[in-house]
Order: C-alpha cells, then structure tokens, then sequence
RNA sequence: GGCCCCAUCGUCUAGAGGCCAAGGACACCACCCUCUCAAGGUGGAGACACGGGUUCGAAUCCCGUUGGGGCUGCCA
C-alpha cells in the first residue's frame, strides 16, 4: 500500500466539488485474516467510521493527545463518523478521577466533542474477563506464575528478550495469583496496515508471549483495548505512534477475537517532541493543556496551531477555521515524522486569532483575565469601562490574553509604583527627564484631555526641550504608566484622567529631585 | 542489546522523477510606517544528513551508512 499515491488521488478528488467527500474511504486493511468487505452487515458502515480517543487518566492532559484527539475528531466530523471517548484505567495504581476530569474539561474547552462515551474501562470488566476465559479456553493464552523478578533473570542469561515461555505447556490453571500470557506463534509474520506509514512487518518470532491478564486479575490495555474497540465496533484506530510497537499483538488478539469481523484500519501519527527532539513527557515537559488555556491561549488558535502538526491541507493555507479543516483533513496526508512543538508559533496563531475577535468577543474573553482570581490589582479597583475605551488598543498589542493585565495595570494598581529599571533608565538617568516631566506637568493643567489635545500638548513640551516626541515621551510614560513600552501614550493619559496623571507626574518629579 | 519508525531552512512544512538555481509560515536581521511597544509592509540570510545505485534526468525510487526517536512493564 503506498499512503502518499492515494493522497493524491483524495486531492484530485477535492479539486471537484461535493466528489471528495464521496469519495471511497481508506481501504480496509487486513491482518493475517483476510477479512472480506462483506463482514460489515451495516451497508453504510464503510462511510461512517467510528473513532475512539482513549487517554488514560495517569496525568494532566497534554497537547500531544490533545493533536491525537484532534485528528480523530476531524475524521469523524469530515465522514460523518462518530467520536467515542474512552477513558483507560485498567491500571487501578496510577489512574485517578482527577485527572479524567482535566481531560474531559480540556477537550470541552478545545471544542472536541465527542459522540459517545466517555466508557471507563473500570466499569467494563466484565467483557475483559470473558474474553480472558475464552482465549484461554481456546488454548489461545495460557497461565503462567512466573514472578516478573524469575522472568527478568531468565531473560538476563538468554540472548533474546522476552519472555521465555517457560509456563507455555505446564498446563497451569487459570486461576488468581497467575497471570495470562498470549500464546504467540512461533512462526509466520503479523502485518499492520498503517494509513500513514503503510505495510509494517513484525516477525512472530520476535513477540514475546505477552500478558493480557495481571495476577491480580485486572486485564492488560492490550486485552482491554481489542475488547473495546470489536465491541464499540471502532473502524479507525488513530492514535500515536508510540504504539506502534504493541499493534501486532492487537492484530493477534483481534484474529483470536473478532469472529472474522474486519480489524480496523490503523494510523499511527507521529509523536509530539520537545526541542530536544524526545517525546513530549508528562513529567519533563511543560505542556499540559490547562496551562496554555489559564496563560490565556484561545482554543481555535491551539486547535489550529495543533492541526499543522504533521499535516497540512492540500492547498498550503496555514489559517483555517475548524470547518476547513474538517473539509481538508486526509489521513494519507498526515506525516511520519516527529514535529517539534514551537511555542513560539502557537504564539503567533494566537496573536492572529486574538485580533481576529471583535472588539465586543475580545472584552468577554478578556473578563476572566481581569476580574478573575489572580489580578494584580485589589479587588473592586477594576473599571470596566475604562478597560473598554482602551481595549481595541490592547487587542493589537497582546499575543496571549494573559498578557492582558500587565499593560492595564497602571490603571487599576494603587498606590501606583513605576517599574525600578524603566524609572532608572528614563528619568533618573536622563538629564533632561526633570524640565520635561516639569514642563509637562504645567502644560496639562488645563489642556483638555483627550489623545489630540494631550499629543499637541506634549509636542510642544518636546520641541521646547528639542527633542523628537518619541525620545520626550519617554519619562512621561514611565511616570504616568510605569513601563517603557506599551498602549500608545495619549489615549493612555485620558483614561487615567488629568488628577492621576498630575499626580503621578509630581510624583515622578519629586523622586528625582530628592535623588 | 533486540524489534520498529523517521530524516527538506533553527522550527512547522510544500514537494508525489523534469514545472526546483527547492516555495510558504514562525523565529531572526535590515528598512518603511510610527508618540513607545506591537500590528502591518518591503527586503535579506537560511535546508534536500552522507554514500552508492536505478534513470536521459533524483529532494522525490532502491540499497547501505550515519543520526534521531519509539517500544522493549503483570504502564497506557
């Protein structure tokens, strides 16, 4: 199977109209059981896959399962398939509820919806047993009491690694305290047919016989995992490609399960890394989705930002509303290799989108950042109106709604205390500050306040002190707004009013003066 | 170590044997605009990992090398 040859095929075919979206859906691949199409009763089946997302609650929610989420969503919604959620927490030690909540709010927030679910494997164990009961009634798995501790030894003095299926024809019992182990085939080879890495090849012989049931009798993601995806009657698997390496076990289970019924296609997308290039880690690596929502990201610049990892619609437009994308997105045009999460680009998608919003969706998405917990000014000081006057001003500036507070600050902190390094640099380290926050503050006695007259005032206080306005306006705004860059100087000075302004400036004037 | 995957500017990518003296975007640099900072505009620097094949022709196909990554749990 050649993934890319049938991409440009799926391109040709959206180049006219209505035809891509009829357009067959990926072939299904077949393991080592050929399985014909006929096997799907349902004749509209082929045309509405059903995907499935499945986190395991170990951990806060990062963007690299949020870009796998993604992916899947995007099928279903561009072939009018259905999004199954299901929560993994086979593993009773490291699951905990906590943490599905993060993923079930993230995913909300990202506007991932999903069909169904979410499952929580917890409450399915039922299905996992009997499949455990009948694989190892069909002779299919076996007990083993190898305590991991004598399969490490064993496998210490042999060359190859694995299991050595030391308990394969003990005829154990299956019983608690013993664990199942898939009997693997010695011989032959286990194909996975991937969408976007096509025909992988694993020799048998190189699968150890692997548990599916823990001692403790809690079934293995494997078991898990075929179980769900037959009885949820998933067509597509996309997840990624860290487990590539455990699918031909999946495949094996699937043949010794599914009854004929068709495997599923798979697709393994490649992994998220860091800048050094290793898969992004809960544990090392600072990505968890919360994190980029409370810094003040929107999700359409996350959700679009994510889509351009690993795959790009066919016309090269890197901009795209979560409709285009669903059009455009092809599986077979997703690529292998690992991309680098930048957040210096996610920050300029959120830029885009941030001006995108109109003035009116700017300030309601602006509130929680202003009126929330963690403002840097007293409660109850926050004007909204005054935000308002100034908020197309600060929608141009901001890259991240974080950000927003910081360049309003000077006008809801009080007492008012300019920055120590802007203070030091603009006025107390330029001789010329003194006579031009002076003369400033005699000119805006009485001029009225508003951004043409302040500017006409101030040009005049520049040119009698021979400087260009940019190079005079600078101890002013460090005085009145307490920062050497920001909003643009005379609409700020009208929103804080000619008694603050004064105020501050005499302040500015003293502090110098007592230097 | 074993199995598997991957390889185009620093980063995300376009590229499907000739349309490529390799295009776009982020970041970077310069200039323009400009009351600061942004935003915007213009320009610049910057890549096919290496070696063999195949072919009239290779970024593109094949093989090898190198490099990176994943898995190698009674985690998912």
């Amino acid at each position: 199977m050649q993934p890319r040859s049938r991409s440009v095929q799926a391109r040709r075919c959206a180049a006219l109209p209505r035809l891509g979206r009829l357009r067959a859906p990926s072939p299904r691949p077949v393991a080592t059981l050929p399985a014909p199409m006929s096997a799907i009763s349902d004749p509209s089946a082929p045309l509405a896959p059903r995907v499935r997302f499945a986190p395991s609650p170990t951990g806060y929610f990062h963007v690299g399962g949020a870009r796998t989420a993604l992916f899947n969503w995007l099928l279903a919604r561009r072939l009018g398939g259905r999004f199954v959620l299901r929560i993994e927490d086979t593993d009773r030690e490291r699951s905990d509820p906590a943490w599905t909540e993060g993923i079930l709010s993230a995913l909300t927030w990202l506007g991932i919806t999903w069909d169904e679910g979410p499952f929580f494997q917890s409450e399915r164990r039922h299905l996992y047993d009997a499949a455990a009961k009948r694989l190892f009634a069909e002779g299919r798995a076996y007990a083993c009491d190898c305590s991991p501790e004598a399969v490490r030894a064993r496998t210490e003095q042999r060359a190859t690694p694995g299991y050595d299926g030391f308990c394969r024809d003990r005829g154990l019992a299956f019983e608690r305290g013993r664990a199942l182990r898939y009997r693997v085939p010695d011989e032959g080879m286990t194909v996975v047919h991937d969408l976007v890495r096509g025909d992988v090849e694993f020799q048998n012989a190189t699968i150890e016989d692997f548990v599916i049931v823990k001692s403790n009798g809690d079934p293995l993601f494997v078991l898990a995992v075929v179980v769900d995806d037959l009885d949820m009657a998933i067509t597509h698997v996309i997840r990624a490609e860290e487990h590539l390496p455990t699918t031909p076990k999946a495949v094996l289970l699937w043949d010794a399960l599914a009854d004929g019924r068709p495997l599923p296609a798979f697709a393994h997308v490649p992994v998220l890394v860091n800048e050094r290039r290793q898969k992004l880690s809960k544990r090392r690596d600072r990505v968890a989705v919360e994190d980029y929502r409370a810094l003040g990201y929107l999700p359409e610049a996350m959700v679009n930002y994510l889509a351009l990892l690993g795959w790009s619609p066919a016309d090269g437009r890197e901009v795209l509303s979560r409709e285009e994308m669903i059009e455009e997105f092809r599986l077979e045009d997703v690529l292998r290799s690992p991309a680098f999460f930048d957040e210096r680009r996610l920050l300029h998608f959120n830029g885009l989108y941030l001006r995108g919003l109109s003035q009116a969706e700017f300030i309601e998405h602006a509130r929680p950042f202003l009126q929330g917990e963690h403002v840097p000014w007293a409660p109850g000081r926050f004007d909204a109106s005054v935000f308002a006057a100034l908020a197309p001003l600060v929608q141009e500036r901001a890259g991240t709604l974080g950000e927003v507070p910081g360049l309003v600050a000077f006008l809801f902190v009080e007492p008012f205390e300019p920055d120590a390094d802007a203070f030091a640099k603009a006025i107390s380290s330029d001789v010329g500050a003194g006579p031009i926050l002076q003369a400033t503050i005699a000119a805006l006695e009485s001029v009225e306040f508003s951004p043409a007259a302040l500017r006409q005032a101030i040009e005049e206080v520049a040119e009698r002190a021979g400087r260009k306005l940019g190079k005079a306006q600078a101890p002013i705004r460090v005085a009145t707004m307490g920062r050497a860059t920001g909003l643009p100087l005379f609409e700020s000075l009208e929103a804080l009013g000619r008694e603050r302004t004064l105020e501050r400036l005499k302040v500015a004037l003293g502090r110098l003066g007592s230097l």
